[in-house]
DNA sequence: GCGACAG
DNA sequence: ATCTTGTCGC
């Protein structure tokens, strides 16, 4: 099995990584709608570690939107490549999931990842820093509300409330199931944020998350218990 | 200044 | 994220 290395070219320091979020926020696109909810393919991302062995993996499970059906699954292994810092973990993440989704047959429509896009403390999270460097229609859905102050939205399915940073709303909690705690939903790439939320909302019939980051989890957790160092 | 803080 | 058994419930 083929162990990724770290990017040559990545960031090793906090400051470093804070500068790579200086030139490429700007790049951010928030103004597209996004692919039609319920039509095309849905790719999920997630990423799993063994900071012990020092490894990653990453998993990318791409679905039909319409059906929620399963069409193609992807997996990389590799050395961490950053420690895990609030606000930067998009370092941390990025590089096993480029390699996995390069490894896909198709392209991967719209890419839904654990995690935030705008809903970050400078504004660009994960799924912003994952569309940049891919071009990619992504989207964030969180399980946290991270530094984040919100109201809880009502118990309902498809209620929501607004995720506030200096007034300005950033994201949605979004009740995808009743009486569960919500998901934290935030605009990443050339989605904008109420069509993250029905994406969101979409992939979500049955369960708390999104049918994506559901089985990009098992996918990955596999993946690195079936990795040999 | 200190702690908290997506995964 | 990860360390971790059984258990209550649909």
């Amino acid at each position: 099995m083929t162990i990724i290395g770290r990017p040559a070219d990545w960031p090793a320091t906090e400051a470093e990584a804070l500068a790579v979020q200086d030139a490429l926020r700007g790049r951010v696109v928030l103004d597209e709608p996004g692919p039609p909810p319920g039509a095309g393919l849905v790719t999920g991302v997630d990423v799993a570690y063994d900071d012990e062995r020092d490894l990653v993996a990453a998993a990318a499970v791409v679905l039909d939107a319409a059906t929620l059906d399963v069409v193609e699954r992807a997996t990389a292994v590799g050395r961490v490549a950053f420690p895990y810092v609030p606000g930067l973990l998009a370092f941390r993440e990025i590089p096993a999931v480029l390699a996995a989704l390069g490894r896909l047959t198709a392209g991967p429509g719209l890419v839904v990842c654990d995690g935030y896009g705008q809903a970050h403390p400078r504004r660009f999270g994960l799924a912003s820093h994952l569309g940049v460097l891919t071009g990619l229609p992504v989207i964030g859905v969180a399980k946290n509300p991270f530094a984040f102050a919100y109201r809880p939205p009502e118990a309902r399915r498809g209620a929501t409330s607004p995720l506030l940073a200096d007034g300005e709303e950033v994201g949605r909690a979004l009740c995808t199931r009743a009486g569960v705690k919500p998901v934290f939903v935030s605009a990443g790439h050339r989605v904008d944020l109420d069509h993250a939320v029905a994406h969101t909302l979409r992939l979500s019939p049955r369960y708390r998350l999104p049918e994506t980051t559901r089985h990009a989890d098992a996918l990955c957790r596999q993946a690195l218990k079936e990795a040999v160092a």
